[in-house]
DNA sequence: CCGATTTTGTTCTCACGTTCACAAGCTCCT
DNA sequence: AGGAGCTTGTGAACGTGAGAACAAAATCGG
């Protein structure tokens, strides 16, 4: 990073088609907001009527769509047909991607039950637990597979996609396996930081850490100034004669 | 914002206590990570400790926490209870937010199974359905109840927390009831997006635009420069004589 | 008591993301 | 045909976030 010198400020300096991460990750509500008009029969959309139905701010919408290429029509707007098959090329949802659940607990189930699974574009081939007990186990069409047959599923349906819906104990394991099997992509519902190696993408779903991040805004609005007025602990000279604050942070 | 040229650089101007969004959604990891440490019976942990625990850099867990407060010791690093119970002190998780979950479909029925609901700090006060056969139904220790209840439980057990399982059609109605009931935080999984007053925070989760931004990083590994080659329709002139491109994003 | 060593807290710089504002371009009406 | 009126696409300004680097503070050994 010591050319950075040379370098003109310019835009974020995108390599090819490279598409900005926080773009990407609107994409997917662009691509709903378009189907959801399409299916109320209307054809055309300006990028105000789109950023509303979606929840942005305008600009944004258009700043975002402008890194797919010019699919607008100035004067007029966007064709929600066209520009709803550009976004799904550009995700990657024109084809069926296969994707793995591990993990039948709960959630793993819910998962499996969620029908159509989203907007399509996905295909759930396996679902899989290591507990003899539900192996075998029918969960809509499907049938619970043993995690032992993991490899040979993700050969025989090129499996790309994991699912790990298990206790945070064997997730990591359960993440080893799914790399190790060929899966380069893992979305990941179990609380803990899984490693993975340069090149397989993993994306988190936290739960309890969404409704922590409330909690700390909804204390700001009922406490503004009436907070318990830094209980510091004072005396926090040496870290030897600590008073043991802990164990009891739900007492 | 015509002020703006009498403001130095400087910090992002911090307001009192306020705390950097990126900074607050990172304090719940910290806190878990804390949490397994302490579980493991380590009472002293430097930022790179804590930093490996966490998945982050530890140039960036230290700044976190300085805008908390200076509670590491240089030399020797950060008491791992102490640290803990500040961090929860300044979520707000020290004290039980009420939670109600609406909408107990497999999702909902999911996440009322959720042992221990996280890091504790949430208690779940009632699970609503609007549907009559449901009603009645016990899930672990809980009974579901009419959603027609919704204001007697948020006002009597004082809830600020609701999470909507619904599908996507009722939720907009849901989340307004639950915004006139006096909650003023919502976790949202139905895939819409939800429109509510200022003052209130909503967080939404969505599984398939997650499993979409995986498909979109998956396409550009597996395809590089085997894309399918702009197949971009050329012929896009006039908006009228648009090939019927969709309907069959999935086909 | 003093210097060596460790590790925090903070400053500085660069990269990224958002928003404003406007020129370019399209359609429609006269 | 030509001008009025919209709406897109984008350049520029601003604000936020990340990371490198270092000074300040604490411990430890002699």
């Amino acid at each position: 990073m010591t050319r950075a010198s040379s370098r003109r400020p310019g835009p974020p300096t995108r390599t090819e088609r490279g598409i900005p991460e926080a773009t990407v990750a609107r994409l997917p509500v662009y691509l709903r907001a378009l189907t959801a008009l399409s299916d109320s029969g209307i054809a055309t959309a300006s990028s105000e009527d789109l950023a509303t139905a979606a929840g942005v701010n305008s600009a944004k919408l258009r700043k975002d769509l402008s890194y797919l290429g010019s699919y607008g029509t100035r004067g007029v707007g966007y064709d929600v047909e066209y520009l709803r098959y550009q976004i799904a090329r550009e995700i990657g949802v024109t084809q069926d991607w296969a994707v793995v659940i591990v993990g039948i607990g709960n959630l793993g189930h819910a998962l499996a039950n969620y029908s159509g699974f989203g907007t399509r574009g996905f295909r759930i081939v396996a679902l899989l637990d290591a507990d003899p007990n539900l192996v075998g186990e029918r969960i809509g069409d499907m049938e619970v597979r043993d995690f032992a047959e993991l490899e040979d599923i993700v050969e025989t349906d090129r499996v790309s996609i994991g699912v790990i819906t298990t206790p945070a104990g064997p997730a990591q394991e359960v993440c080893d396996r799914l790399v190790a099997a060929g899966v380069t992509s893992i979305l990941n519902f179990a609380p803990v930081v899984l490693s993975v190696p340069d090149g397989v993408d993993i994306r988190k779903v936290d739960l309890s850490i969404e409704l922590q991040i409330l909690a700390y805004h909804e204390q700001r609005k009922s406490g503004e100034a009436a907070l318990p007025q830094v209980p510091e602990l004072p005396a926090m000279n040496g870290l030897t004669d600590l008073p043991s604050v802990g164990g009891g942070v739900g007492a």
